[in-house]
DNA sequence: GATGAATGAGGTTTCATTCAT
DNA sequence: GATGAATGAAACCTCATTCAT
């Protein structure tokens, strides 16, 4: 392929398939970002290439995880305004709210398994190696978002200014917690096959919920 | 240091001095698994030597990791052991014993900062690279550790079996999953200094304690 | 060196680059394999320029042999050409033709120094470390040369078929095991100055003109 | 085991101790030296002890195989022995000694399987290393046992003087070189079970009688 | 814009040997 | 004499990134 994007819909298009066969292949090697050379050839691209999109591997994953929480954050933001209304909620609306929240974040995760794996690695791994200038595009975006949704969950759940941030970022934090504690490699998954081990691998997403429901339950009183 | 470790207890004392110094160079160099050499070299020992303690890298950190595991559970076991009663606790009452084991974890990954470090490296890069018998050996001891405080929460609580795991679990997958999301490297910290960044970075210790308290309190009705 | 090799041309020169420069080292250091740094550097190339060319250290030197027996295979094969005719040859033609023949391998291995010193560490250290596709890919293409030149030898000597290749596996096989008696390491050569060790060290190429003499003698009764 | 070794005799044995694991270790695991820990693991001892006795590893090989050419030789001046008479041997009864002398050697070499593999490392691997002292001494009661054993082909054969030495020689230099031609490892054997390959594989013992057999015809001449 | 050849830093691990006990 | 803990040299190979074409 030496087809050249010249027009900025094409080289959005590139930088796509960039994306993609960086996540396919993340998805496929479990925690172990893939070589440059592999999502080179997996696009179909020149390793050279995908240094014109992207300065740095790490980038890529950063992107592809940019992608992600933008996506949880429309989620959310879509399910809250279909839940928006004008009455000030009482405790148990409050609690039949949460309850369709937590559905839609523990959806979106089941149906985006590279986002808690991506987001694994972000703390280690893909914040290594990044230029200032991304990092902080990236981080302002994020806050952006998260603040906006954060004002829209105030507002639903009628709650002081500031808290609907506290409670989204507190509900991540469980979130990635539980899928870091939770989510094992292949070969270890066969050595705790005992019953022994039972306490530690409950599955993910019906834990997932659980622990939403009891943290939100609380943070709600 | 040319001393020969040849009883048992020097070894342990010299297996010490290598985890030592692996925890120091860790905490000086954030996020980045320091070299063997390195370690060899502040431990005052040949590359080799530290060979003979741990057959591979990240066995140090999983070793060093497990300690802190260890020592965070057996806390948590002190503190319960203190709060014991005879009485069936009534709601106000195991509010109170909550607010006790969480100052206990907060107090500990306080005094403790190479904990939620290392824990944050675990998913992506220390269990990489393991031995199945290292990683069955660290996760069996963990599990029946946990299981064992867990029976503790239990009785203290006066919750159904098995409960007090899952409390535990989540208590540490909260904690984990906060601590990344807040925890930022040096040069991100100058980046984030504006105001508009302070929804996405409470004070860590602070924010864990009122995020358990909220987890802690919907769990508990 | 910077130039690239783009063409298939360029690139089969820069393969001989790495192979000349793994020869003259491995020349002049016997009995060792040099370190790729030091063939890389030889070539006035980067360490892993080599590795774009061979993927292994040991395939490097097995190339080379290969090159070698090709080498020789062919002097043969010219060789044999030369002195074919159609007459059936009677017992004293053949002892010309093997003549010949033994005179074309001592003067091949004469003025190719490299070869059976490499040949000597292809059962103990070149066959490690390589891929089986590789292994294959020698072997396959040695046996069938080595088949090709023994029907010639069949046709040319008026052998039973097949036995032209055990001709030359047998006089490699004397080759290699009198080169390996007779070579020694320089300082080795000193200490065996003494007149009570000439039984063990006659000229190489005089002996192996002479004991391939009557080995063929032998074989062609 | 601590006991000391304090006569001469204990000496002995321990040395034999680690000949013979240093012998079946390298019988299990070709084409490698096995590493001294496990040698000394394997005799029950020290590492440090094999150092008492063996001043570095090749010196332990160097030795076995020592013992093996001295046992290659004895043999042959035992079948030489039984052989004697006081004639002057016609054509037929030399071929009918060659005989014999060829079926001792294939006899020796098949019932000492480490023989031929150890012989193949020497070249490349055993002469490395070694004091200058040790490999005199190795070089020299070689050579006095080949001459001895020479002189006595000579009188057999009723040769010209040194004709018997040379001929040992060449006898060793054909086992030597077939032998590496013909022993593949495991893996590679199965590569070349395609009938292509049948030429460059047949049965050792088979090719050596015939090979020495034809060579010796020669050589009688 | 696209390519892919070239670079070279970087870190792990092994193991023969020594020597304090 | 025996032990085995300590040493440290040695070399491989990977792979992110650059830049000549």
């Amino acid at each position: 392929m030496k087809t050249r994007a010249i027009s900025s819909d094409e080289k959005q298009i590139k930088r796509s398939l960039i994306l993609s066969a960086a996540r396919d292949l993340f998805l496929a090697d479990d925690r172990q970002l893939p070589a440059v050379a592999t999502i080179a050839t997996q696009a179909g691209l020149a390793k050279g290439t995908v240094y014109l999109y992207f300065s740095t591997k790490e980038e890529i994953f950063l992107a592809l995880l940019a992608e992600e929480f933008s996506g949880l954050l429309s989620s959310i933001h879509r399910c809250l305004s279909l839940l928006s209304s004008t009455k000030k909620p009482n405790k148990k609306l409050k609690q039949e709210l949460a309850k369709e929240l937590i559905a839609t974040v523990t959806n979106y995760v089941q149906s985006h398994p590279e986002f808690l794996r991506l987001d694994a690695m972000s703390y280690s791994v893909l914040e290594q190696n990044l230029s200032d200038d991304f990092l902080y595009a990236f981080k302002f975006e994020l806050t952006r978002a998260l603040v906006d949704t954060g004002k829209q969950v105030d507002l639903i759940f009628a709650l002081e200014a500031g808290r609907g941030v506290t409670l989204l970022m507190r509900t991540y934090a469980l979130m990635r917690g539980l899928w870091q504690s939770l989510d094992y490699p292949d070969h270890l998954q066969q050595l705790l096959a005992h019953k022994m081990f039972e306490p530690i691998r409950p599955e993910f997403h019906t834990e997932l919920r659980a622990a939403l429901g009891e943290y939100w339950s609380g943070a709600l009183t």
